[in-house]
This record gives structure tokens, sequence and C-alpha cells, in this order.
DNA sequence: GCTCACATGTAATCCGTTACATGATTCT
DNA sequence: AGAATCATGTAACGGATTACATGTGAGC
């Protein structure tokens, strides 16, 4: 059977203790979800694959009345999953950012509209930034019981990511104040 | 007629000069590929449907032998970029990186395969920065005629982005470093 | 009693890549 | 003559989101 990242992100989740779908979503939407998101549309039929290949098992827990399936990594779907973790070749990555792509695209645009666009996606980022913050304490006290130090450190990436793009706003907004009023020197200025 | 982003990167190239299928994706691909990539099996049939709905026009161009549709932006077209550029609310922006993806689940492999793994991170952004540096030049000189500094500071941007993630599988290879050698002075070294 | 969080699932749809098919022209 | 590049297109497929549908339990 042929298996993507998705469910090898799943994998990775449940090796870190058995889960229910909704759980495996929870987790994913305050750890990878910056890198690598997941929805709910993907976690159902992927954990029935899964299970049915014998990567996971699944059990109808009667923890209490509510019904609910929690899946545990069986040995062959740590196999598969040590597996990929040391495959060699391709990682690989894409990145599609609107704001990037309407700066590229922004010569049309006046010195005010385009310091509006970067302005806009530095608030984007700042808020994701703050949202990670956010998160932050939790990984950290979750470090000592069961909890990793890569958890940390990847959380720590994605702040670090963030900042890039609030740092690159930053930039890109004061070399665009240069080119702007060197072109008003050179015009005589508004 | 719905468009989405990359129906705006077609306009935004035609808004640059009259192009074919083929220049568009020429172009995209020494410029916007990075944050925004673009495939023929997209390009082919969005650049009917832009022209049915008026937004550009095509003509075939008898240049030479060689069968070649060329594709101007109309003014419908340019005040539907110009709308898009100046939109209002979220800038969609995503990100899927194996590589970070799999640094996250890495707890169940050895030290030396961790490091590994980052040094294959390592070396595909550095690739992909490299890439990046070779098509600057050809930027940089388009930027008097015709081209504008924005491409040059996209460009820029694209390569401080390889930087960042260089730079962060050094860090993330130090830090490793670190973590290891407290776990061997605890336990009493390997 | 009501609302919120827990919990699971499916179907439609969208967006995009890959593979395939075809053919002309230019360069070596 | 043959290879590389220019050039256009379609069909199949894959991965993922969104909307919809349904129901329980806990706390206010």
């Amino acid at each position: 059977m042929e298996l993507g990242n998705t469910s090898y992100l799943i994998l990775g989740m449940l090796r870190k203790g058995p889960k229910s779908g909704y759980e495996i979503k929870a987790q994913a939407d305050v750890s990878t979800r910056f890198f690598w998101a997941i929805s709910y549309g993907q976690i159902y039929p992927e954990l029935k694959r899964l299970d049915r290949a014998g990567l996971i098992e699944g059990v109808t827990d009667p923890d209490d009345g509510r019904q609910r399936r929690v899946y545990s990594i069986t040995p062959l779907g740590e196999e598969a999953l040590r597996e990929w973790l040391t495959r060699p070749g391709e990682l690989h990555s894409e990145l599609r950012h609107e704001g990037v792509l309407r700066f590229f695209f922004a010569d049309s645009l006046d010195h005010e509209e385009r310091v509006a666009l970067l302005r806009a996606m530095r608030v984007k980022h700042e808020r994701l930034r703050e949202e990670l913050l956010a998160i932050a304490p939790g990984a950290d006290e979750a470090r000592g019981k069961g909890g990793n130090s890569l958890s940390l450190l990847t959380l720590e990436t994605g702040i670090a990511y963030q900042d890039f793009f609030v740092d690159l706003c930053d930039r890109l907004e004061r070399r665009l104040a240069e080119t702007e009023s060197e072109t008003e020197s050179t015009t005589g200025g508004s």
C-alpha cells in the first residue's frame, strides 16, 4: 500500500501514544499545522486504510458512553514509520504564499498600496507568531512527561519561521521607502 | 467567473507583456516558482478560460511557421488584477515541509540518523539557494529595461528564505549536539 | 434546557501534478 | 540525421479542503 506524508504524520502521532482521530487532529493543530496541516476529511478514511493494512489497530473505547475509536500503532506500523524517517532521497517541500505573489506583481500599485500590502502580510505572520507563542508553554511543560525536546525545537522553528516573514516585511518596507525617496528626489518630489 | 491566485499569476505575467503559455511557464520557473509554482496542466486550460471571460486576448502568432498563441491582457483583465492586488482580507499562505515534519517525529531515531536528516534538509535548501543565485544576474540586468525592482526584491526574498532554512539546520544540529552531550554526561557517556 | 466541546464520518469539489500525445524548428 | 528546445494540449490521478450529516456528554 502507498503511504503519503500525511499517513506518516498519523503514524507518528500514534507512536506518541494511542489516540482517536479527533485527538490526532487536535494535536496536529498545535504542532505540525504550521508546516503540515491535516483535516478530518483525510484523517478518518486514512485511519481505516492504515488499520486494514495492519499498521495501526483500532479499538472501540467503551470508556464512557461516548462512541470513540482509539487507535494504536502496531510493530509493523513502527517499522514503516522508521523506514520513512530514514528514507534517503528528496525531501519534498512547497510553499504557496499569496502575500509574496501579490508583492511580485505590485508594480502597478502606488507606493501607499504596496506598503499596505506589506503591512497586511506582516500582521498575518505576527498573529501566527502569537498563536505559536500561546501554545509554547504547554509544549515546554509536556517535555518532561512523555513529550520530547524535538517537539519544542520544532515549535521554536515555527516561531522563527514567522519571525522571518515579519522581519522580511519590515526590510521590504524600508527598501521600498528608499527607492521611493530616490524617485522623489529625481523627479523633484511630489 | 471565479479566479484563483493562479489565474492572477497568469494575469500578472501577461501584464508585463504579451506571452505564450510556454513563456509564462518559463518566466514563472525563474521567479514565482519558489513561492507559487505552476504547471502546463493549469496554464493552457486557464488561458482559454480567461480568454472566454475577456480578461485576456489570444492571437495565433504567424511569426514563423511554428504554431504559437500569444496572449495579451485586456483593460478588463488589468482591472481584475488591480482589484486582486488591493483586495483586503486574508492573505492565504501554506507550507508543506517534509523535512521539518520528519524532524518532529525523529525521536525514535538515534543521534546520527537525526543529524543525517538535518544534513539532507540542509543540502536541499542550499541547492535551491544556488538555483536562485544563478538566475539573479539575469533579473538584475532586466531591471533597467522593462523589468522592475520588485522582481529583484522578490528574488532576494527567495534567497533569504533558503538562507533561513540553511541556518535553521545548522542551529538545530548544534542544539541536538548540546542535548546529546548532556545526555551522555548524565548517563556516564557512551 | 441550551450551548459548547467531543466525536465520527461521507460526498462534492477544488487545485494541482504527472503522464501522455503530438508536432515543428533549430542546433550540432 | 538526431537531439534538444519550442510549443500546445488532454486525461488520469492524487491530495486536500469544505460542507454536510449526525449524535453524545458536560457544564452552565
